[in-house]
DNA sequence: AAACACCCCAACCGCTATGCC
DNA sequence: AGGCATAGCGGTTGGGGTGTT
């Protein structure tokens, strides 16, 4: 049995808005605001269009200020940067941003920036390519080694000191590749980019006038960015420039509060090479198994090649790399104690209680 | 110039959250 | 406390626009 509909389907006009209906909704809602209810509206002002429709319109096209096309370099941060923090909350990651509605920035995420984020996945992945070869060509010269054992001079990653450079090895990509289809995946991806990429790496090039704003992007800009943009609010909630409504703020908070505990949990992680000795982990999958959510499936994946991908939300904040999160010691009894034992992280708890 | 392919974005759909009775 | 109505959200779709062959 469905739920019955909100609206009488068969006498409600579907489609795009003529410039009659969006005056006449536009002016009611100017003159006599919402009034708490927007089943109810349609009718009040003679409009054949769904309550959910209107509002939606009103919303998304017809409100105040509302900025349309044209993201800023700024803007393209931010959302990547709360992108990794908390997914696909759009409407969150929308009021950090004034002007811009949700399905906008789902539409610029979907449409502009995943694919810049991939283009430059592949560049990457080219490189690795090409300064492997040019590693083989050398251990041929010198008479090889072993390929298990990294070489200690290789032992650090550039980007992250104290990081195996294994661990940010590129993933193989390609545009069929389910993996890259799902949300964990590309945040992941976005994680092991630092947050970098330029109009350079973008494939595909429209050439429209709301593309200038990739003119002067950053190319330098690191994974640093990130780090900061998505840290502030966990210090202060001023940071969190809030222009929607108390709730969204309220809600913005609570994941925020989120992010926060997450940092003590993934401060804790964050040490990872001393904690969780990387012989350990390349050298025994199955204690790591389980620990592939702290760190990244694409980790196991590169190192060990043996993991399940449930790329599901359902373990959204386990998928978060520690990366992202640096040490935050204050509250980190406080997490012992709460938090912890309430997060349903079995694998953690039995890795703590060992 | 026409046909096709691809992209973008407005709008829809279905689900969950919330508030009210 | 439970049920219902509405609001709000995120995923998806379809049509128009633009680029390519």
């Amino acid at each position: 049995m469905g739920r019955a509909p909100c609206c009488d389907k068969a006498n409600v006009k579907k489609g795009p808005w003529s410039p009659e209906e969006d005056n006449k909704l536009k002016s009611y809602i100017e003159q006599h605001g919402i009034g708490g209810n927007w089943i109810a509206l349609p009718q009040k002002i003679g409009l054949k269009r769904c309550g959910k429709s209107c509002r939606l319109r009103w919303l998304n096209y017809l409100r105040p200020n509302i900025k349309h096309g044209g993201f800023s370099e700024e803007e393209d941060n931010i959302i990547c940067s709360l992108y990794i923090s908390i997914g696909s909350r759009w409407s969150i990651i929308a009021a950090q941003l004034p002007g811009r509605t949700d399905n906008d920035i789902k539409n610029y995420w979907n449409t502009r920036l995943k694919k810049k984020l991939l283009g430059k996945q592949r560049k990457e992945q080219q490189a690795a390519r090409r300064g492997s070869s040019l590693k083989q060509e050398m251990m041929k010269r010198s008479g090889g080694g072993s390929s298990m054992v990294p070489n200690s001079s290789n032992n650090q990653n550039p980007q992250w000191p104290g990081m195996p450079p294994t661990l940010l090895a590129p993933i193989p990509y390609s545009n069929q590749d389910p993996r890259f289809n799902d949300h964990a995946s590309i945040r992941k991806l976005l994680i092991k980019l630092g947050g970098r990429f330029s109009e350079a790496d973008l494939p595909i090039h429209h050439g429209t006038s709301t593309d200038n704003h990739f003119a002067n992007y950053n190319t330098t800009s690191t994974g640093q960015q990130i780090y900061q943009a998505v840290n502030i609010p966990t210090s202060s909630a001023d940071a969190f420039n809030i222009t929607g409504s108390a709730t969204q703020f309220a809600q913005a908070q609570s994941y925020v509060d989120e992010a926060a505990e997450l940092n003590v949990l993934q401060g804790k992680i964050s040490s990872f090479p001393a904690e969780l000795d990387p012989e350990i982990v390349y050298n025994n999958p199955q204690g790591l198994y389980g620990l592939e959510f702290l760190c990244g499936e694409g980790i196991v994946d590169n190192r060990i090649g043996t993991t399940g991908t449930s790329g599901t939300e359902s373990n959204f904040w386990g998928e978060m790399s520690p990366l992202v999160y640096p040490p935050v010691a204050s509250n980190y009894g406080g997490m012992q104690q709460g938090t912890l034992q309430e997060c349903d992280f079995g694998e953690l708890r039995y890795h703590r209680a060992n």
